[in-house]
DNA sequence: TTGTTTACATACATACTGTTTGTATGCTAA
DNA sequence: TTAGCATACAAACAGTATGTATGTAAACAA
């Protein structure tokens, strides 16, 4: 029954993969580990091999997703060297991110509820938030909104965009709401600008 | 065994009450319902007969809680005439009430996971996102923010809100760090402003 | 006063998660 | 090269939770 080691973490991938495809489409609570582990084509033994719980599952799936989110925001904002440019910009990739339907139950609905709120809280500091930290830092240190608290500031404006995005979300796709809202971001976004 | 149509309703607002301290305790998916009939006296057959589910039983608490929120931001507000000073209070009402243990996790982590992001939105517009929405509205209609749609802007600061609160909620509990956060909360809307 | 409905209790079915144990096979050191 | 061990799983089992079907005594309506 042993596979190589090569097969092993091959069998973790595809856990992964199918697991982060249920979770998405039926959440977490009502994704059935049985379920998982037949598409995976293996039994629930391989996944307590592996994980020490399904909620542990849950976390290196959510961990992933946030990988790639933050890397898309970071790759769309170093695009540009203004300042103001690249958080309008990284936003924006964060935006159209979390939009997408196997990212968004998994980073903005379900991670807080399974997790725990501190936990998650503590997992998006390391990817999406710190990026936006990082970059309201540099701005605050180029003297800009000298009356907010960095950490308010990142909170409120993080907050902001992921009920956004979750809006956005349930709107009928056009792709002018899209479009809309991407420009309404950019007004608000502009409007900071005046606590220089 | 039955009780009379009074009881009946008591044993109805003890059960909610209960619920609600399980659900902030322990949150909706280990509060065992076994556990809130044991401390409110009865079995789960009585909670089986008044409510469809446990997520039904969820629902209600849930939006009892919504429902006293939107109240004192409502009262709040509406001891000002003001348009701005009344956006105000009812913003720093709304994160004081929602920083309560009581009504955090319940309104702001479980509600979304459990019932679906539509669901809580849904309810959610119906209490406190309505009067923040109708506030702006009135402000539009006043010449504030025509360069972004109402519906943009009440997501992005009912978020941020949303965010900030959470935020809040997991620092030391000093009052200044309350304080200087309200005071960054007015700077950020008196961004708003320079829309005009 | 009697028939009916209500407000539960109780027993049971069902669905998951998680644990334990077993086992075939890859890997490694002598 | 092979003996011995570790690994990657499978399979059966145990525990816990929700939800359902049924029973029953009291309240209420007639």
């Amino acid at each position: 029954m042993r596979r190589s080691k090569a097969e092993a973490t091959e069998t973790v991938r595809t856990l992964l993969e199918v697991a982060r495809a249920h979770f998405t489409e039926h959440g977490y609570a009502n994704a059935a580990l049985e379920s998982i582990v037949q598409e995976a084509n293996v039994t629930r033994g391989a996944v307590y091999h592996h994980f020490r719980s399904k909620k542990e599952l849950f976390r290196v799936v959510l961990e992933n997703a946030q990988r790639e989110v933050a890397d898309r925001v970071e790759r769309e904002a170093s695009t540009s060297d203004d300042l103001w440019q690249q958080l309008r910009l990284g936003c924006r990739a964060f935006v159209m991110a979390a939009v997408e339907e196997r990212n968004r139950r998994i980073l903005l609905i379900d991670g807080p509820a399974i997790l725990g709120w501190e936990t998650w809280r503590e997992m998006d500091r390391a990817h999406s938030m710190r990026l936006l930290r990082e970059q309201l830092g540099t701005m605050r240190d180029h003297g800009f909104f000298p009356a907010i608290p960095l950490e308010v500031l990142t909170h409120f404006i993080s907050g902001g965009l992921n009920e956004t995005a979750l809006w956005l979300a349930n709107q009928a796709l056009q792709p002018n709401v899209a479009d809309e809202t991407m420009k309404a971001l950019d007004a608000l976004l502009e409007g900071f600008k005046h606590f220089r």
